[in-house]
DNA sequence: TAGTTTACGTA
DNA sequence: CGTACGTAAACTAA
């Protein structure tokens, strides 16, 4: 025999023993093996050595998410031999006709072997008999242990093991969706008990091990059979009375039928070389798994395993907040920090709603290693608050605090500085997780600490026109002593992700730039403003007009619902594409419509909806301009996964600016009072200059370096014909395709972009990928590594984590592969403008200059210039911006000037 | 009233 | 079947 138990180090363990419920784990190691092969693609699972390992993968993660969910206190897996069986020698044909195992799949069963034995997990296989007889044993003595034994197993032979005690787990697609099947389940599908199923299958045959059944039956018919005549024994016994094709068939084929139900059946009693006790779940051997999991490559699993083994974290018990103490005296204030030098002390502001919506600050409350305060503002004595500012002002004193750029500018509103401010947990929970939705003080504080911030009140919503509140107090108190505790808490994930430079160099310095932009916010010419709002609707009220009576009634131009019924029941027209509710009419669809039947509805239609979007964005401009003029954007700095900023409240990101129509809402932007004129600065190109530089192809990078028109350029190599020979057509399609490649576009993305044939898109990116041939190895390359690690990485090293790359679903995996294609470039050019916004920033200080930042929209930056500093500050944002980076090209800064965003635009 | 869907503006 | 956002209106569910 070979029997290969291979754990001489497992031994019976002691905490599984005595009331605890044991539950045994058997999976069907060929089985799922060959599950997760077909769920994972293999060209996107090898180690350097060329080895793949999708199959490895998707198992051993298989795994993890069993023992996680399942909580087995046993586990085995069980595997076929090459070797022939009492089966074959049975029935020559069993499980014949199969297909050839793919190439990709050799060596990837050794190696999950290998894993097993790593982490401690027996595994086992028997000359002459299947996997399935194995797992049929240990069920059997998992049951006699008085265990609950869960089987896994793709194969449908294992229902018949299905009673009250077991159940089979049988995967439905992929290696994560795996309902459990019980005897109910088992009956609802199959119309028979879990111990007839073996019948059931023997009459109906198997596909799968090359067993024919009796032609003319299927499951309905076998079970109906099963129910009359309670078995097979019993269908035999009363065979001559089953009448018409399928009795006569069955006749036929009783022989058939027999050596099935032969083959079907499972040995329960193997004489397996394992007890129950030698199944016991036990620790990975952590240096085997290591050694294992740097050849395989696999560095997230690695991590998931570990996780899943590690030491059971402690429920973190909540250390009792000290009693704050009240600061209503200098002395007092001066006294309490003084006895605390050297700590860093968590800041939480105490707000109240302010005139509008604006909020004032209303008390400070602080949070040391070992003691709380509070210090009411609005009853502050002078020399009280006096000595409170000088500990804001003092970058002596360590402050960490949620949401810095807020906490600035509120206290900026009072004229008080805040400085020294050493973390921002909003910022670093942010740069740990920066695809995570919310980065709010409660959420971050229940995912890292599991504690709740508060228990239903939040910290601002007191009313506090009296004065102290003690709810509101209380709660400023608390969320400070939560920020101190989440900094202490984050700073080694900060550390260990590589984030303490992004955090300290770039993201806390730029909160301040960041709210010095967003509190001096842009003037806008209120004038040109209605006067735009007038044009616009003048615009809708022809168009809507015009659409009503092409069609000769009215109907709500606005909703896609009764557009819906209006374009495809009412007129007829072609049917776009399918999406949640219906078929769109999306702007793009509508135009293809357009050319198809020269509806006169559609060209109202979109004039209409071209006209609309432009008076929202003016109506939405005009509700936020300040009592001062200005309007003043607030920027979202955790909010974006790939590290670029985000506007709202207005979005001054989209001001649109490809339309002509559109561009007039350029031109209420304009230069504010005392100053001369607007100036803008964008990078030409930035994205495509990184793909450059991180790709390393020479052919780009010299095209940059010599200055040339780089879609010209490329389209003279893909369409090999002199530069100057290059039409406009060609340049169009090279350029959608060049910056499509940072997206991940695919060929029929790019067919459907340029109106060409998939053939045609797919020759186009073929010849540019054989001359760029660089930046197809990049892009490449970087899924790959993306895969291995768990994450992409920007130039300043700022990660994105998309575990989604591993998803056995494909839909997911697209995407992930996709985010990550673009998220090293998109956070690459955002590190750089970042880079440049501080540089900027810093040269306008040290020139003394009165010339201010205003506005950022990824690539672009606007000033405001004071007077006769242009040349100055036209010089300095140049040279800033160019060199924020050092890229193999070199970074192309356009400048543009007028006194309105409109006029500065190029 | 709150959440979702559709559409569309920007880089 | 191209990434990253924010906003608004209509619609749906509670």
């Amino acid at each position: 025999m070979s029997s290969s138990a291979q754990n001489s180090n497992v031994k019976a363990s002691s905490a599984a023993e005595g009331d605890a419920p044991q539950r045994l784990l058997v999976i069907d190691g060929h089985s799922m093996a060959f599950r997760a092969f077909y769920a994972l693609p293999a060209e996107n699972f090898a180690t350097d050595t060329g080895q793949h390992t999708n199959a490895v993968y998707g198992f051993v993660s298989m795994l993890i998410r069993m023992i996680a969910d399942q909580r087995p206190t046993h586990v085995a897996v069980a595997f076929d031999l090459d070797t022939p069986t009492f089966r074959s020698e049975e029935y020559a044909e069993y499980k014949g006709g199969r297909n050839k195992t793919p190439e990709e799949f050799y060596g990837q069963i050794d190696l999950i072997q290998k894993v097993m034995e790593a982490m401690n997990i027996p595994h086992l296989s028997l000359d002459g008999y299947e996997a399935d007889d194995i797992i049929a044993t240990l069920a059997a003595r998992g049951e006699d242990a008085g265990a609950e034994v869960l089987v896994v197993s793709g194969d449908r032979d294992a229902f018949q093991l299905i009673n009250e005690k077991t159940h089979v787990l049988y995967p439905k697609k992929g290696v994560s969706d795996i309902p459990p099947m019980d005897a109910a389940a088992v009956e609802q599908k199959y119309f028979v008990r879990p111990e007839r199923y073996s019948d059931l299958a023997a009459l109906v045959g198997e596909t799968a091990d090359n067993l024919p059944g009796v032609p003319g039956v299927g499951p309905k018919t076998a079970a109906k059979w099963l129910n009359l005549y309670g078995d097979l024994e019993g269908i035999f016994a009363n065979i001559d009375a089953i009448k018409g094709k399928v009795g006569e068939s069955l006749r036929a084929h009783v022989e058939d039928v027999k050596r099935n139900r032969k083959l079907n059946h499972l040995l329960r009693d193997l004489d397996l070389p394992v007890d129950f006790a030698a199944l016991t779940l036990d620790r990975p051997d952590r240096d085997a798994v290591e050694e294992l999991f740097d050849a395989l490559q696999f560095n997230t699993l690695r991590k998931r395993l570990f996780d899943l083994f590690g030491e059971e974290e402690e429920p973190v018990e909540e250390e009792p907040m000290p009693e704050p103490e009240h600061l209503d005296s200098a002395a007092g204030v001066e006294s309490w920090f003084a006895a605390r030098a050297g700590q860093t002390f968590g800041l939480h502001l105490a707000t109240a709603e302010a005139a509008g919506a604006a909020h004032d600050v209303v008390g400070l409350a602080f949070a040391s290693d070992d003691a709380t305060a509070y210090l009411d503002l609005v009853h502050a004595d002078q020399a009280t608050e006096a000595a409170v500012v000088a500990v804001l002002g003092e970058a002596g004193v360590s402050k960490t605090v949620h949401d810095f750029k807020r906490a600035y500018k509120l206290l900026a509103e009072r004229g008080i500085d805040l400085v020294g401010v050493v973390d921002d947990t909003m910022i670093s929970a942010y740069l740990i997780q920066p695809d995570r939705r919310s980065h709010e003080l409660g959420d971050i504080a229940q995912f890292h600490l599991r504690v709740t911030l508060e228990a239903g009140e939040s910290a601002d919503n007191g009313q506090l026109s009296l004065g102290l509140d003690d709810d509101v107090s209380a709660s400023a108190v608390r969320a400070a002593w939560i920020v101190r505790k989440l900094t202490l808490h984050l700073a080694g994930q900060v550390l260990e992700r590589g984030a303490s430079g992004l955090l300290t160099e770039m993201e806390l310095p730029l909160a301040v730039t960041l709210a010095h932009m967003e509190r001096t916010g842009i003037a806008v010419d209120g004038a040109k403003l209605d006067e735009l709002l007038g044009d616009f609707t003048k615009t809708i009220e022809a168009a809507t007009k015009e659409a009503y009576d092409s069609i000769g009634h009215e109907v709500n131009l606005s909703s896609p619902k009764q557009l819906q019924g209006v374009l495809f029941d009412e007129l007829e027209l072609p049917k776009t594409k399918k999406i949640k509710t219906g078929y769109t009419t999306d702007a793009d669809s509508l135009q293809d419509l357009l050319i198809k039947t020269q509806h006169p509805f559609l060209v109202a239609l979109m004039a209409y909806r071209d006209a609309t979007k432009l008076k929202q964005t003016v109506e939405g401009l005009r509700k936020a301009v300040g009592e001062d003029g200005r309007i003043h954007t607030t920027y979202a700095q955790t909010v974006a996964a790939t590290g670029r900023l985000s506007s709202l409240n207005p979005n001054l990101q989209n001001i649109p600016v490809r339309s002509e129509e559109g561009r007039r809402i350029r031109g209420v932007f304009v230069v504010g009072e005392g100053y001369e004129t607007l100036l803008t600065a964008d990078y030409s190109q930035i994205e495509m200059r990184i793909m450059a530089h991180l790709s390393g192809d020479e052919g780009l990078i010299q095209a940059y370096r010599d200055g040339e028109d780089l879609h010209r350029f490329v389209g003279s190599h893909v369409f090999d014909v002199d530069p100057e020979d290059v039409t406009g057509e060609m340049r169009s399609k090279v350029k959608a395709m060049s910056y499509g490649l940072a997206y991940g576009l695919s060929s029929f993305g790019l067919s459907k972009q340029l109106k060409i044939s998939v053939d045609e898109a797919r020759t186009l990116m073929k010849d540019y990928f054989a001359r760029f041939g660089a930046v197809r190895e990049y892009l490449r390359g970087v899924v790959l590594q993306a895969r291995e690690d768990g994450y992409t990485e920007t130039i300043e090293g700022r990660r994105r984590y998309l575990p989604d790359l591993s998803s056995d679903n494909r839909q997911l995996r697209d995407m992930a592969e996709r985010a990550a294609l673009n998220a090293p470039i998109q956070g690459s050019a955002a590190d750089i403008i970042k880079r440049a916004m501080l540089g900027v920033q810093a040269g306008i200080q040290e020139a003394g200059l009165a010339s201010r930042m205003l506005l950022q929209v990824h690539d672009e930056l606007v000033f405001e210039v004071a007077e006769g500093e242009l040349e100055a500050l036209e010089v300095l944002v140049r040279e800033r911006m160019g060199s924020a980076a050092e890229l193999a090209v070199p970074l192309d800064v356009q400048v543009g000037i007028g006194r309105s965003w409109h006029d500065a635009g190029h």
